[in-house]
DNA sequence: TCTCCATATTCAGAAAACCGAATACAAAGA
DNA sequence: TCTTTGTATTCGGTTTTCTGAATATGGAGA
């Protein structure tokens, strides 16, 4: 019976909006926090407190880069799972351009590092 | 944000290891409710609470027979979702042989509909 | 109709999840 | 060292889930 447990847990941590929405968020590869933010429109806070809860489960790791805290998924199991429950769901939309973040990785006018220079002449 | 609703719903109503294990039990076809129970090992009335759950998110169905109801998994998905979780856990013993259910289903006698008869006549 | 059997429903207390507000912390720059 | 910025944690109240106990229902046979 015991055996259903860690599935169980797995499911519970997954019945929840916020944390697919969150799981969804990082499926091209890890993003801050500031950038989530942005993207899912959710405060900072209780963003923050998912993510504990994702970390604590070992569903998502995390990396700091400077003042930023990177996060990805360390369990691509997740997206199989999230992915067969998705199969006749009407489909989001693929994103819109804009972050509106303020991370490094999320300027848009820094396309590729070695330009950044080049920016600053005009 | 609303379009992971559907899917937090269905994670949510596997994140508990009864209801697992109950579909898990349905992964053959369909049974009746004191199979469940003995094969389960859990009370009926409890049972009958988690079917409820099932039931009314669309999971499963149920199909009277004389004085028995037979439950089936009506969304084949989930299998294909619990599959997934279960992929890395530690795989949970075949089963038993002797179900200690009631049922006509379930009746070792009776394996074949036709022989009837002739058990009848010892 | 009465009774039995399989199953369903209601109720209620305990436990857990949810989530906002406030606050703490850690790195980086002035 | 002070401030700012990005992120984490704690706290507390509200809502939801869990689960046992009790009870209801409905079909089948006597």
């Amino acid at each position: 019976m015991e055996i259903f447990d860690p599935p169980a847990r797995l499911f519970k941590l997954l019945g929840h909006p916020a944390r697919l929405a969150i799981l969804d968020a990082l499926r091209g590869g890890e993003h801050c926090v500031c950038h989530l933010e942005a993207v899912l429109g959710l405060r900072q806070a209780y963003l923050s407190q998912q993510l504990m809860l994702l970390r604590e489960a070992g569903l998502v790791k995390d990396r700091r880069e400077g003042q930023n805290i990177f996060y990805h998924v360390a369990e691509p199991k997740v997206f199989k799972v999230i992915d067969v429950a998705l199969l006749d769901a009407p489909r989001r939309k693929p994103r819109a351009g804009r972050p509106a973040c303020s991370c490094p990785k999320c300027q848009p006018a820094v396309p590729a590092p070695e330009l950044a220079g080049a920016a600053l002449s005009t």
